[in-house]
DNA sequence: CCACAAAATGAACGTCATTCATTTATGAGG
DNA sequence: CCTCATAAATGAATGACGTTCATTTTGTGG
């Protein structure tokens, strides 16, 4: 009881026997922190603890954390499934990817607005998929030049969609001042549902009106 | 030259005559701030300096950093243009709107992940636009329920577009690993002109076809 | 075997948001 | 006119966080 607390056997300075760190490891604690405390809980000091090693020990491996979340970033996005646009028909091909595009993306808001604006130079697994994509699009007859942009297009829908996951139920209750803006909250007040039900229909809607008019656009 | 600076006249301690703070005044310096030196720009200390006070006299005022960035959203919102739903056919208010909506946020991209999943309670500014948003719909012969996840589908591409205004030229550029992605890295090449020019297509892309199957979903 | 690189510790540092004791002015009520 | 609670400022202190650096120890290539 008097116990000052289990001296946590510190290791003294100096090099270890065995590394004790490496970019691997680095990173699936990452995601080990991240699934368990959120983005907040990860930091440079959280991450040491969670490898038994002091906060400097992580700048031997890393630049920064910024570096560290550019790992995370690989490793989320190879968690994005694209298979179904090697055997399946376009519009359930981009269906399937764009629904677990998001479902991947929710879970990782805070990184959407980094990977929105990353360059893909080095980074495989992103441009696997963008490959495997293209060459979907292609294979439905898009013309190369419609591609990209399509492409752009899509994602964006995806990446303002998976915030949307994360919003609060009362996210368009107008409260008190309900009463002065009546035609939106009898609107509101239509759309039933809990608020992964209202997510998810705006996410059908919006996807299958991009699909719907991205084919038109093609074909005109 | 050996001047030690200007003392700067420095205020000493005690509530000044005239009140020197309030929400309007810090707000308008964050936008200031914000305009200038970009939202990493934004801190206490630095809003202090422009209002040439003490960065603990904002909390007389501010419950934390957080409420100011509340009060800079409300700002920032008031500026989308949603004029055309008074008076223009749907499709086309759609659009004006749109393109207001995007290039307002594209200016504060910080507040995309922020907006996005802010409830609407108590932001007048907001409300209006979705009122006024609502009613060009119904006007348009949209059935209630629908409206609410159409409203969230623009909004959640919008959002994602806005992202994509900031990214830099060579945000596709694959480097040194071009060649194992050859129908990505052509498709790339197709696709010419500034990075403005390309987020405005790909922009143009995704509304063009959202408006579109939207108009097919409520005609069907 | 030796010199040098790699990889750890622990003690700093600078920046930020935030809190608190203190000081001074305002304004409402007697 | 006085009083006193309250509002609004200063400035010092705090604690979290990312990061740097001197130092120590170990592994490794010549």
């Amino acid at each position: 009881m008097g116990s000052v607390g289990a001296p946590v056997s510190r290791r003294r300075a100096g090099r270890p026997p065995r590394g004790l760190l490496s970019r691997d490891l680095i990173t699936d604690a990452a995601l080990a922190l991240i699934a368990s405390q959120g983005y907040e809980g990860l930091t440079m000091s959280a991450l040491a603890q969670r490898l038994r090693v002091a906060p400097s020990a992580l700048y031997n491996h890393a630049e920064s954390k910024q570096e560290v979340l550019r790992w995370v970033e690989d490793e989320v996005m190879a968690k994005v499934d694209f298979s179904a646009f090697a055997a399946a028909p376009w519009d359930e091909a981009v269906r399937a990817w764009a629904w677990s595009y998001r479902g991947v993306f929710a879970a990782h808001a805070p990184l959407i607005s980094v990977i929105a604006i990353l360059p893909v130079t080095g980074a495989p697994e992103t441009l696997a998929m963008y490959e495997a994509v293209t060459k979907g699009f292609l294979d439905a007859g898009w013309p190369a030049d419609r591609i990209i942009p399509a492409i752009v297009a899509l994602e964006s829908f995806i990446f303002g969609s998976a915030f949307d996951v994360a919003a609060p139920e009362d996210i368009f209750e107008s409260g008190s001042l309900g009463p002065d803006y009546p035609l939106f909250t009898a609107a509101v007040r239509r759309r039933g549902g809990s608020q992964a039900d209202s997510a998810d229909a705006a996410f059908t809607i919006g996807l299958e009106a991009l699909i719907t008019g991205l084919k038109v656009q093609v074909a005109g």
